[in-house]
DNA sequence: TATTGTTCAATTGGATCCAATTGAACATGT
DNA sequence: ACATGTTCAATTGGATCCAATTGAACAATA
């Protein structure tokens, strides 16, 4: 049965920004006692998903219900309902009676993603920067910090992420961020190819706190270009890479 | 048990782009003469989904399992699986125990899902431009023909859609494509709203000609103008629609 | 040999059953 | 009257069963 979850660990919460809800006064402790998931499909969509973006599952591996619903402990039809979920976010392919298989990455897919993130970063800055506050940008500076000397693959993406996603969060337009965040998320698929293309360490650092600093002075035109140049790099990095393998698919 | 489905017709299959696939010589014989759906869930899915869009399903409907079930003469499996994947779409609000509910539209929402298409649509224009061809061109010309004097609103969004999509179409970018299409349909939520505001005749349709004819001289800057002025206009015609209602819901 | 038909194990699609949760109505105690 | 338990019908979550489909191995025929 091949044991396709190594052991994946308790999936990220993906939304823990502490400080966020400091309303409720008890609410950290309780959302600590109460189990994190409420419904045996969630807990399978995380995972899964999880396991996905982080590359644990590579893509084209066929995902077989019934081994699945072995491995979490589980019937069928969480697993089901959660392959229904993971299609409709273009993480597999479902094809009736045959099943579901997680989908490729390949470099055209890549230069795909990249021309996403190109039409919805800037965008999503430009409405953001007028309404950032002192301490986003605090957070921002803190993502960043954290990001020197970090060495673990997965927690490079999530400060990424977070750094790109403070300096966005005042755009005013749940879609927007939603979909900034989700092809972020999907990006992590290619984060160790940039990471192998373009080093670990001066990554894109510099990219980084050109950009704090024009959100300081409240720039938006030069943010948008450091911006864009930060994305468009990747994405050159990135191609370069791939177009030097053989194998230009995972 | 309040008849949710008036009497549905069969979902359009929305994807009907004729003369595309002109390789197999009986293909349009063979898919006319197989059945639309290979599955329950997926003629449920598209179902309820053109059933929301269109305004038939109004946000804020509770979909009963039980009832969706017996109207469909299916059972409650293939009505969960859809309404998962109409969850991951965003059309409907779904909480564990409780069910499911069909997302409200409102001002926010509409300004939010422009704020979207402004991303998203000049970036596709710009990248397909340069590779339209004169078919291309002729069959957008055909849509707008079309349009003139149809009083129908389904296909009125209908014939909208194919006629920005063919303009987006040679984008090499699947993601955006799929994106830009999603979200066209979504705002077909809206388009009797539009079409309250605007009126429907002289709807856009001075838009849609010079938007044309910048393509045909390939002037991707003026297109984009276009395309803009033509975004905000209805996203602010739309704003003042519903600011002048005292139920800003729906 | 190449082609077509057939069988059959593996797998998914769908139906039905039972358990768990919710929320509203009601009851109880202060 | 108010707050707090308690019961119970409605509804969803999950498990198990059976039917339908697929594709590969095999058999039969020209």
């Amino acid at each position: 049965m091949a044991t396709l979850l190594p052991d994946l660990p308790a999936p990220s919460s993906h939304s823990d920004t502490p400080g966020e809800d400091a309303s409720a006064p008890l609410g950290s402790l309780i959302a600590k006692s109460k189990p994190r998931y409420r419904t045996a499909t969630e807990f399978v969509e995380a995972t899964l998903r999880d396991g996905i973006l982080s590359g644990q599952i590579p893509g084209g591996t066929p995902l077989r219900q019934e081994d699945l619903a072995h491995q979490f402990g589980v019937s069928r039809m969480p697993i089901r309902e959660a392959l229904r979920q993971l299609e409709a976010q273009a993480l597999i392919d479902f094809t009736p009676h045959k099943g579901a298989v997680v989908t490729t990455i390949s470099a055209a897919d890549a230069a795909d993603l990249f021309t996403v993130r190109l039409a919805l970063e800037p965008a999503a800055l430009a409405l953001s920067l007028p309404h950032l506050t002192a301490e986003d940008l605090l957070r921002a500076a803190d993502s960043i910090a954290d990001m020197d000397g970090e060495r673990d693959l997965a927690r490079m993406g999530e400060l990424n992420r977070r750094f790109h996603m403070v300096l966005y969060s005042r755009a005013d337009s749940p879609r927007l961020l939603g979909l900034v965040e989700q092809h972020m998320a999907v990006f992590d698929r290619y984060l160790r190819f940039e990471l192998a293309a373009l080093g670990w360490d001066h990554l894109k650092q510099d990219d980084h706190r050109a950009l704090l600093e024009a959100c300081h002075s409240r720039d938006t035109d030069t943010a948008i270009t450091i911006l864009t140049g930060h994305l468009r790099h990747a994405d050159q990095a990135l191609r370069r890479f791939f177009t030097n393998r053989t194998d230009r698919t995972a």
